[in-house]
RNA sequence: GCCGAUGUAGCUCAGCCGGUAGAGCAACUGAUUCGUAAUCAGUAGGUCCGCGGUUCGAAUCCGCGCAUCGGCUCCA
């Protein structure tokens, strides 16, 4: 027979028969590391252990504990969820099954619907298949010879994925475990014995393809792991960050509320997070009038026919909401760029005056699906930190590298690490060709002077124009658009704007829209699950609270407060007749940053005692040195 | 908007086969005067999401609506 040159793992070449499977020489080698070995790699590409080698190769192991090796765990895991589901009930068709962050699911048409309790049914099958150890068998046939299979199941998702493969897809292969057959490109783990740790979390409605104008599909969502303890960790991890959740804390920190008698959507702000938000807005409107920006203010409504112009009417439509003033209509504005439009028009410009960079911290109102609220994350009422910037087309790259840079500055200062996408043009747009594609490669040309690390998402601009978004990640891993730089060469054009260039010409200038934290609203939301509700000093609602010991030290405890209001300071009184105890642990739940212990040692000798939120005692000393060690903290938000 | 689940005191939740509502925490009152995450006792608190239906009788069963939650689609 002939013989094949390996190299295994550990580097050593070895010379084997030529069609050994890698299972065969791994067992050879190091039989120890085959029950975590979920797939292998021959010169790069994935197989399964079962790959029988027809060539020389370099062999590498893909570990359950990989990220890529959980991934493999977890689609073979949806397979047997698809195969359990299809034992236990008839006339279920499947579809796709991928694995995804944390799990995996598979999408399922069905007439009933799935309850919790079928979830349980099909996790006994499926411990049942598991229990069976039934291998994966990969096999390879013709398209034709597939799509016959899978008529003959009835099957006509997957018959409409094979027809709709690319020409030059002439086999597929599937993969067949204990009676159940699927398409799959695989690889998978060797046999189902392999499962060890997995639950069936939730059934949610799915569209095939993503596609709001197909069928909706019913979708069970899954998690595995490579064991039971790595299993109950994860759900443990998911509990604890469901603790984050922003509209929980919202309410246990009096932050805001939503009301069924206000209506969906709509946010009303309590004290502390108004003062939240007040500290958001202030550090925004410094930080804006240092880079250049000019504060302007438009109205809460429009006339429909200035909504017309701007081409809102005709492709946002069915998000707006509409009113009627002295039988006029008017829109009520779910973007703040008209007004900014009509500060530039409102007399002749220069090529001197540019760039000009309007910013307005703008409330905005949007007609969002009542299926897509969430909390303070997606509104029907938010304020964007907005602006437009009106400049010449040479100075476009710096004033998007200067943007970047802006956002890149308020990420580090809030703490978040963040994705960057560039967003290119949808189907339903307006423009020419070659302004997007102006548009488009001034966005990346600036992103890639800054050396920024960004992914393509082809066709999810804005109608307008391509954009640059920044997403952050809120407690449960859901990702959130917050900044976006968006560039605009329409808008402009409708209003006829432009500005007097150096050749005594009239030339057209290009719009940036651009907005830093995004919403006010959402970045709260992403913020307060960011620090748990633990806000850093200088955002902190309450900075200390006053605590007494009994009710002797109140009358010594309204002078120290009175002493941090004058300073400056956002304190409160924690007098009631209570133990000291119980008065720490009401701090400690509110988050309040200092808790200032005040008893007959701190009165005798004017001071006071602060204890940290993280426990630690600072030891008694003066009101003053307290104050300025909180100047100290908060000095550079100033 | 679509699919599914849920909706009981301010909050978290119990309430069986339909017989008329309960706990803990919070609130209030009193006692206690206390040193770094829960002092004790008492009092009060309900349109059981809304509207209709079935029934002698509905928090409970049915229908419609509203809202919330988890997804999908859309989006800052």
């Amino acid at each position: 027979m002939k013989e094949i040159k390996v190299k295994l793992p550990d580097g050593v070449e070895k010379s084997v028969p030529a069609g050994m499977t890698v299972q065969e020489m791994i067992t050879a080698w190091n039989p120890e590391v085959l029950s975590s070995t979920m797939a292998a790699r021959v010169n790069q590409t994935p197989v399964d252990l079962s790959y029988a080698l027809p060539a020389d190769g370099t062999i590498s192991l893909i570990d359950v504990q990989s990220r890529e090796g959980l991934g493999i765990l977890r689609h073979s895991i949806s397979h047997v969820m698809a195969q359990a589901v299809q034992d236990t009930f008839r006339n279920v068709q499947v579809s796709i099954g991928p694995s995804i962050e944390d799990g995996f699911y598979y999408d399922f048409e069905y007439a009933e619907t799935f309850t919790p309790e079928d979830l349980e049914k099909i996790e006994k099958r499926m411990r049942e298949i598991a229990a069976a150890n039934h291998s994966f068998k990969r096999r390879e046939v013709s398209r034709d010879e597939a799509i016959s299979l899978f008529k003959s199941k009835g099957e006509s998702y997957k018959v409409e994925l094979l027809n709709d493969l690319p020409e030059e897809v002439k086999t597929v292969s599937l993969y067949t475990q204990g009676g159940y057959l699927d398409l799959c490109r695989g690889p998978h783990i060797p046999s189902t014995g392999m499962i060890k740790a997995f639950k069936l979390l939730n059934v949610a409605g799915a569209y095939w393809r993503g596609d709001e104008k197909n069928k909706m599909l019913q979708r069970i969502y899954g998690t595995g792991f490579a064991t039971e303890e790595q299993l109950v960790e994860h759900l443990r991890i998911v509990e604890e960050a469901k603790k984050r959740d922003h509209r929980r804390l919202g309410r246990e920190l009096d932050l805001f509320q939503m009301n069924d008698e206000a209506g969906p959507g709509l946010i009303i702000f309590h004290p502390k997070g108004m003062m939240l938000r007040y500290l958001i807005e202030e550090w925004e409107r410094k930080e804006h009038l240092k880079r250049g920006y000019d504060m302007v203010m438009g109205p809460q409504i429009l006339k429909s026919e200035l909504w017309k112009k701007s081409g809102h009417f005709d492709h946002y439509r069915e998000n707006m909401y509409f009113t009627e003033v002295d039988e006029q209509s008017y829109g009520i504005k779910p973007m703040n760029c008209l007004s900014h439009m009509l500060i530039y028009k409102s007399k002749i410009r220069s090529y001197r005056d540019l760039p000009l960079r309007y910013f307005e911290l703008g409330t905005v109102h949007r007609h969002e699906k009542t299926g897509v609220l969430h909390g303070l994350m997606r509104a029907r009422q938010f304020t964007q930190d907005d602006a437009h910037i009106l400049c010449t087309p040479e100075q476009l790259n710096s004033e998007i590298r200067a943007i970047a840079d802006f956002v890149a500055y308020a990420m580090k200062i809030f703490g978040f690490e963040y994705e960057v996408e560039l967003s290119t043009r949808p189907e339903k747009s307006i423009g020419s060709d070659a302004d997007w594609d102006l548009a488009t490669s001034a966005l990346e040309g600036a992103l890639k002077d800054n050396k920024m690390h960004y992914d393509i998402n082809e066709g999810d601009g804005a109608f307008y124009g391509p954009k640059i978004d920044f997403k952050l990640k809120d407690a449960l891993k859901r990702k959130w658009q917050c900044a976006t730089i968006q560039c605009d060469f329409t808008l402009p054009e409708r209003f006829d704007l432009s500005y007097i260039g150096p050749d005594g010409e009239k030339h057209r200038p290009v719009m940036l829209h651009r907005v830093i934290l995004g919403a006010i609203e959402r970045f709260m939301g992403v913020l307060i699950e960011h620090y748990a509700g633990a806000f850093p000093v200088w955002l902190s609602p309450v900075q200390a609270v006053v605590l007494s010991v009994t009710d002797k030290h109140i009358p010594y405890g309204e002078k120290v407060y009175q002493q941090l209001i004058d300073a400056g300071i956002r304190a409160e009184k924690g007098f009631d007749n209570e133990k000291l105890g119980f008065k720490i642990r009401q701090a400690q739940m509110q988050k309040i940053p200092y808790m200032l212990v005040i008893g007959d040692r701190e009165m005798e000798v004017g001071h006071i005692s602060p204890r940290q939120r993280d426990g630690k005692n600072l030891g008694s000393m003066g009101v003053d040195a307290f104050i300025a060690l909180i100047r100290e903290q908060t000095a550079q938000y100033q």
